[in-house]
DNA sequence: ATATTTTGGTGAACACTGTTTACTTTCTGA
DNA sequence: TCAGAAAGTAAACAGTGTTCACCAAAATAT
């Protein structure tokens, strides 16, 4: 084993590497992975198209690579707002508008890190890592917070965190979706008045979370 | 105009796109957008790939018109039940579960609806009659029955049903995103002892309603 | 310093895709 | 019967992801 941890020809290899995914990232998020083409791709950074097989072995595996920093993203701006020692109710919102937040700014990253994930086709085989997934990280966090609701009391004491994570998630997730696709949401376009979508992100997670409350009538 | 409203070469136009349609609605189910290629599907029906170019101007016309009729499918099946007369509760966690499950039945169908509806992209000046598409159409019942339920008192009387509706809709929605692209959701196949879909998908329903319903402590 | 192997890069091809064009055949309406 | 429309087709265009044989340069070993 050689002593230095990065020897100057995989410094180098790791630059180049890092300039395809820059590249691919500045056209992936306006135009998604139909839109990134490897010939488009590889114009943009002079080189061959067969240049990039060197880097990645399939034009899934460098969107794959998109995908993961992208929820990694999502995880860090989580992981700090569940860490802060705001009241618990707001934290919560917090997190979930964030989550919501990021997600509408880059539709195509969301939709694709979903999408992407093989629709129907049987997991293969335990799923590679779901847990070690910047995608399941998200969950635990959201699980973790859950549970810690239940503890302080601000939840009903029957509620099972990881069902109701789960639960919270795919709501979570369905608002994400529906901003993605339906870039007016929560406006039908048809109508003028509407809440903001801000605001509506705001109504949606105290939604969920009532479902989750003690019912102090 | 003739008397006759569908005249022979009428009839056969019809039947011959029939035939079209229904060999790609077959193969569109099992494989999705990326898999139906005109080229197959001519052949399955024994026509040269530009016939099909006679019934179709595009390809996406043709899946659309896939889409279309399975949003109808399950606007049909949400409206029977809205129009029973068993308990409030009851009708409403049926509606959104058949809705989940005819999502959960043709992946495909319920994911193409949404992800072909053009990321990011500008609607097309007041979206092609959102109210008149059969998406829009069942988001109407759903707003109905919600209305219903404010009415009744069996909701909190301050809810904007259209409002509502739009949160439980996408509640609904994350909920079929994420059965139909994590086909062992709720499970995620590391942990076996999980919920059964089905009962999670009450489960999910009981989670969104409560979140409606006046609290009764 | 020389020989050898590995790495980085390429042009050309393969097997696909949706779509269009020019052309022929078939059917239909007057 | 005969003009014109409709139905159907082969061939090509312009893309796509990917692979293969080949070459040069750099790293490694002798």
């Amino acid at each position: 084993m050689t002593v230095s941890v990065s020897s100057p020809a995989e410094r180098r290899r790791n630059k180049i590497r890092a300039r395809i995914l820059s590249a691919a990232e500045r056209v992936f998020a306006r135009e998604g992975a139909e839109g990134l083409s490897i010939r488009r791709l590889a114009e943009n950074i002079d080189y061959s198209p067969a240049a990039i097989y060197k880097y990645f072995n399939s034009k899934d595996e460098l969107v794959d690579e998109l995908k993961e920093t992208f929820f990694e993203l999502i995880l860090e701006n989580v992981n700090r707002i569940a860490d802060t020692s705001t009241p618990f109710a707001e934290r919560a919102r917090d997190c979930v508008a964030t989550y919501v937040q990021i997600a509408a700014d880059k539709p195509h990253h969301y939709a694709a890190a979903f999408t992407g994930e093989s629709v129907t086709q049987a997991p293969v085989d335990g799923e590679p890592g779901f847990a070690q997934s910047k995608k399941g990280q998200a969950f635990m966090v959201l699980s973790g917070m859950i549970a810690e609701g239940v503890e302080i009391g601000a939840f009903r004491p029957d509620v099972d965190p990881a069902l109701a994570a789960k639960s919270i998630w795919a709501s979570m997730h369905g608002l994400a979706m529906m901003i993605v696709h339906i870039p007016t949401f929560p406006a039908f376009k048809i109508e003028q008045e509407t809440m903001s979508r801000d605001d509506f992100i705001q109504f949606h997670a105290d939604q969920m979370i009532r479902g989750l409350e003690v019912h102090h009538g």
